[in-house]
DNA sequence: GAAGAAAACATGTATATACATATTAATGCC
DNA sequence: GGCATTAATATGTATATACATGTTTTCTTC
């Protein structure tokens, strides 16, 4: 192909971006074979090294698996990321082989007020919804959520079944994010949140807030609180030389 | 060149860990001007491609900067990364402005026992050193460290002047890190601990451990405990796309 | 038909080349 | 000297090509 790229991102840019999508959307499920790095020059209508390119990022961000004479393959979801992990309780609680269950406990629809602006970065104007439900382990509780969701960047979520699983499930399907922002602190349980937790006042808990935004915007605000001194985050890297 | 790679490992992650080791170890420090990328692909033999590619990655891990015309030099300090950073107590207290200085409370060296061994994934036959020292903000205790160092990885670590600074910035000067764990913990001060960050005993703390290991095996495990509600880990992140 | 050798194949790495892009340096003009 | 124009330069992106490296398939041979 000759080069005459008129718009402004550049081929591998989008292909990333496109291949990327199809991936964390779904549409490609875990398992799925992709085309042949041929077939994908030749359809992006590139040369197969962008195409490579493009495969091998796809690879370290764990997206992708590849095996010699055999292709390509969407990777199994070990956890996304290190860090998207830590918010996907179900996983976490499944993990330790335990029952998991979801009770939504409220879910409001409201405009955002002072803080909610604040935390979510948004107008006061925004319509916002607001959920707060609890992630149980056998029964028991095993952490609080209480989320934000901005409406003004997904609309849809007004009329989501937020009774019947997470909202970070339902979320993660329709809102590829682009950007994470996450904290954490130690807290000491307020009576509110210890009645929830059915633990004792003033017992130390994790509190993990997560931000997510999309292209499109601000997309949720939300607060996992997990109880008492057993949870731990755990986060593995290597530098740059991976 | 021909092609004749009578090694094992590849051009590309040579030259990479070559320049990286540079960088890390305060070779080339912070501002320094790299070679250029022709420059480079002739003092490795290599083609100015794989020069670049190389250079591409450092770009987005972060170590360097590069401008068109200027040339690429080494980035500042802003955070190795993301979790690295965590554990850079001097940064984190001069970040918010406060004086820094460090205390060690006790530097011993002995064999490991059977909890050190669990902790360091070493033999019980093991050196290990241990140090116990408070980071200081402003005079008043911010943070408490405890930290095991396997001196059969960095022996010459049982002669390092400890007693002038933090073991974790020396310890990154000489033994770079090829991967590391950190686990984060809500916890409930002892009376041991609440004493030492003169706290109220059973306040809820913030307890990040860190582990890391070289290519030669086992280098460090360390305990961070920072006092109260009011410190956070943060993180941000954008996937593959960048 | 089973075992082993050879071919086919998809990805992995590296090269040489070309041109785009951003920025600095040099130049010419008044 | 000041200012716009032009040239030089280093990085950024993409291509076509070549060969290496593991796998899987196919083909022999017994």
């Amino acid at each position: 192909m000759t080069k005459s790229n008129t718009s402004r991102s550049t081929l591998h840019q989008t292909i990333l971006a496109d291949l990327e999508r199809k991936i964390v959307s779904g549409e490609w499920p875990p398992g799925h074979k992709l085309p042949f790095e041929v077939e994908l020059a030749r359809s992006y209508e590139v040369s197969r090294m962008t195409v490579n390119k493009v495969m091998t990022q796809l690879t370290k961000a764990g997206l992708i698996e590849r095996r010699k004479r055999s292709g390509t393959f969407v990777a199994k979801p070990r956890g996304q990321s290190a860090i998207l992990e830590i918010t996907d309780v179900e996983a976490e609680v499944r993990a330790l082989n335990l029952p998991y269950s979801y009770k939504l406990m409220s879910s409001v629809i409201r405009k955002a007020n002072r803080h909610d602006a604040a935390l979510l970065e948004v107008p006061g104007t925004t319509d916002i919804l607001e959920i707060r439900a609890l992630h149980m382990a056998h029964g028991e509780p095993f952490c609080l959520e209480e989320r934000l969701i901005n409406l003004g960047t997904v609309p849809e979520a007004a009329h989501a079944p937020f009774a019947d699983g997470p909202a970070g499930a339902w979320l993660v399907q329709r809102v590829p994010w682009s950007a994470a922002e996450h904290k954490i602190f130690a807290i000491t349980a307020t009576a509110d949140i210890a009645r929830l937790l059915e633990i004792a006042a003033r017992v130390a808990c994790l509190l993990i807030q997560r931000r997510t935004w999309s292209t499109a915007g601000p997309v949720t605000f939300v607060r996992f609180t997990y109880p008492g001194e057993k949870h731990a985050i755990v986060a593995s890297f290597t530098p740059a030389a991976g």
